[in-house]
DNA sequence: AAGAAATGCAGACTATAGTCTGTGGATATT
DNA sequence: AATATCCACAGACTATAGTCTGCATTTCTT
């Protein structure tokens, strides 16, 4: 499990959320996991490569569709995803 | 559980996926076995009434943002919603 | 060390998420 | 029946998701 740091990074001024953040990590770890690229994981998906980055950096979060394309290409189920999401989330709030 | 009918419903010629529905559909069954109205979930989630609204007829789909919002606002995990969307979305699919 | 692969980044763009206002129809309550 | 509540809908708008191109930097492989 990654050692979470809450880093918030800027872009244009805007402020991405935790919860964008923690995404992207945990997107990032899943994707390392199954040993694909962001080239690979965005052909899979049907997704951008460099979506797939500015996701994994926080810079966007995705919509539910872009949840359920991400999980079927990590071949995981979008709940588990959520789940890994919301569990970092919770720890990082205390 | 709903009887889930694939209804396709049209939006200034934009056509609505099966996904957008059928998370419309789950957010609706869930907000009426909390006994709210639209307006209290608005409230209670920090979104519009209006934008609550599209979201339930498919017109609209969440962001991840939108989605634990929505879940904190129904007392329930958004990992939780997310399975019973994705429980209906493979039924469906068949 | 050189070359290939992977990824970050900027900029511009299209598509759509989310807000707000006003109005009217449907349903529930009195 | 009258009134209150709930919700659909249209229209306009702002904010941002997602795409694409070109290029630079980093990482990996040989």
């Amino acid at each position: 499990m990654l050692l979470l740091i809450a880093v918030t990074s800027k872009n244009e001024g805007k402020q991405c959320t935790m919860l964008e953040n923690i995404f992207g990590l945990i997107l990032k770890e899943i994707r390392s996991e199954k040993n694909i690229s962001q080239e690979k994981l965005a052909e899979f998906s049907n997704l951008d490569r460099t979506y797939i980055s500015l996701l994994e950096r926080g810079l966007r979060q995705p919509t539910l569709t872009t949840i359920f394309k991400l999980s079927a290409a990590l071949q995981i189920t979008p709940q588990e995803l959520i789940h890994k999401v919301y569990e970092s989330y919770q720890h990082a709030k205390k």
